[in-house]
DNA sequence: CTGATTTAATTCACATGTTAAGTAATTAAA
DNA sequence: TTTAATTACTTAACATGTGAATTAAATCAG
């Protein structure tokens, strides 16, 4: 027990709290829109009329398939996405709605502003690298370990 | 749409695919054990004769009260964990059992060669100034922004 | 000491995470 | 070409995340 880092120290629990930290700026302002962070990522994926299947868009927006499953339900029942005929049809492909499109528009206006806030505070190049940072490690993980 | 950072580069995805591949490299280890990961870091905030009462160990855990409250049933049904009376009686306050002890040493010493392993592949260095970049950041976000 | 306020947990309701199993469409093999 | 194997997604079951409302105990004001 003794050998144990200090939790705080602990590389899992401080990725938890930084991204905690993270996602509260967001998640009011998301909310107000009637979305939750979950959706809005989708919502983003989608944004300008790009067309995704939804192996592609669970790996985007980093969201497990049968979740995903229940979020498309939800957002198509708000008319935010439509479904698009595919080849395989096996493949569910969707997109945003002209609403689901001014939703992101009206939504991303203010994210911009709270994401530039973020930055500011932090400063652009610490932050530019923290991102490349985090990225390196997931590579690492998912090669050598 | 264009001034949208590439998905890719964004704080909050890169954040969750970084905790995502690091808590890939626990789960299965901690599954093998029949705790979730988040049971996990209960034990592990306990290890040791801690004896802590629900909110702080909440926060220590990056929890929600409400799902605390269900692991705490879960894992005192198991005999994983005890209550212990509290001068304050609206407190709960928990410890491991002997069992539970004895679980989280038999499941820690394959959880720190894990840990190294990353520290080996990543760099000691490299880790170490990510947590503490990880701690910086959301000190800025819990004050300024 | 009594009533109002605050605090600590719990409960509720719903969204998502997570694994395993199931279904339908495509592809590959015999 | 008919069957076996793969692939893409869905469903099911349970654990956790999340915000709001509740309950019980402690504290405070009068």
């Amino acid at each position: 027990m003794a050998d144990a880092p200090r939790y705080d120290d602990s590389l899992t629990i401080a990725l938890l709290r930084a991204r905690e930290a993270v996602t509260a700026q967001f998640r009011d302002h998301v909310a107000a829109g009637g979305l939750t962070l979950t959706q809005w990522r989708v919502i983003r994926a989608l944004a300008g009329g790009t067309e995704l299947d939804t192996t592609t868009l669970a790996h985007r927006c980093v969201i497990l398939a049968p979740s995903l499953t229940r979020i498309i339900k939800t957002l198509e029942g708000r008319c935010l996405i439509e479904q698009v005929p595919a080849r395989d049809r096996r493949q569910r492909v969707v997109r945003l709605t002209a609403d689901g499109e001014a939703m992101f528009t009206e939504m991303w206006a203010v994210s911009k502003t709270k994401y530039a806030a973020i930055e500011a505070a932090f400063g652009r190049a610490e932050m530019h690298n923290l991102v490349e940072t985090l990225n390196r490690l997931r590579a690492v993980l998912e090669e050598d370990v």
